[in-house]
DNA sequence: TTAGTATGTAATATTTTTCTTATATATAAA
DNA sequence: TTTATATATAAGAAAAATATTACATACTAA
């Protein structure tokens, strides 16, 4: 009931990270974490397409919102992010094991 | 000149994984290397499908064909899929050096 | 000759992903 | 008040990926 969720988790993790932009934002926040106001200025594109890509990285557990500083008042804190850890290998192995894990977890 | 290949073979190589038709297919082939025909009834699906996901497997390197059986005489002999030996390892320090070193390959 | 095995491709249709444009809010500085 | 900083979302357009249908070839067995 329950092995499907292993499997498509993985394809969205894969998903995610098959992506030039979303690639480079994990490259950079591992660098420096920062807002999506600068990763947006940094990788040269439009601030609602960043926070679209980050939004999804974000998601996922990819990516993790590590602090919010209060610039002014009580207002709008910017906020900075940063890779969550992480380790996805692939090799035929990891992916024989991984279906083949989740074949057996249908019966017992 | 050279050193955006790298990122971009990485993209295509993990778009090529970040499909569940994919996964199962290498997972299928890691386990006993069969032909396109025995892949496409094994995964239920029509055979020009699997013929689209193989081939672009194939094409990046991630299958190899292994054998080719000549059943009867001088005709179409059966061929015979496995996946490549191949190792990605995703974590953000991975990503990082991917982008990292390119960047500096730009210069030297 | 029809069904089953086996290959491969082309054209189209569908679906998903990606990107842009527009909207809304809020502050500071010029 | 206009520009720059900073957040967030919705709607629609464009592009890419995925899937279907049809075609063409070729042998074996019923």
């Amino acid at each position: 009931m329950n092995d499907n969720s292993e499997k498509q988790k993985m394809v969205k993790m894969l998903k995610a990270l098959a992506n030039p932009i979303r690639l480079k934002m994990i490259a950079s926040l591992h660098e420096k974490p920062k807002n999506v106001y600068a990763l947006a200025k940094e990788l040269e594109i439009p601030y609602p397409l960043a926070h679209l890509h980050l939004n999804g990285l974000k998601k996922l557990g990819l990516v993790k919102e590590v602090r919010a500083e209060q610039k002014v008042k009580g207002l709008p804190s910017v906020k900075y992010y940063a890779p969550s850890k992480f380790e996805i290998v692939l090799t035929p192995e990891t992916i024989g094991k991984l279906y083949a894990e989740s074949e057996r977890g249908k019966n017992g």
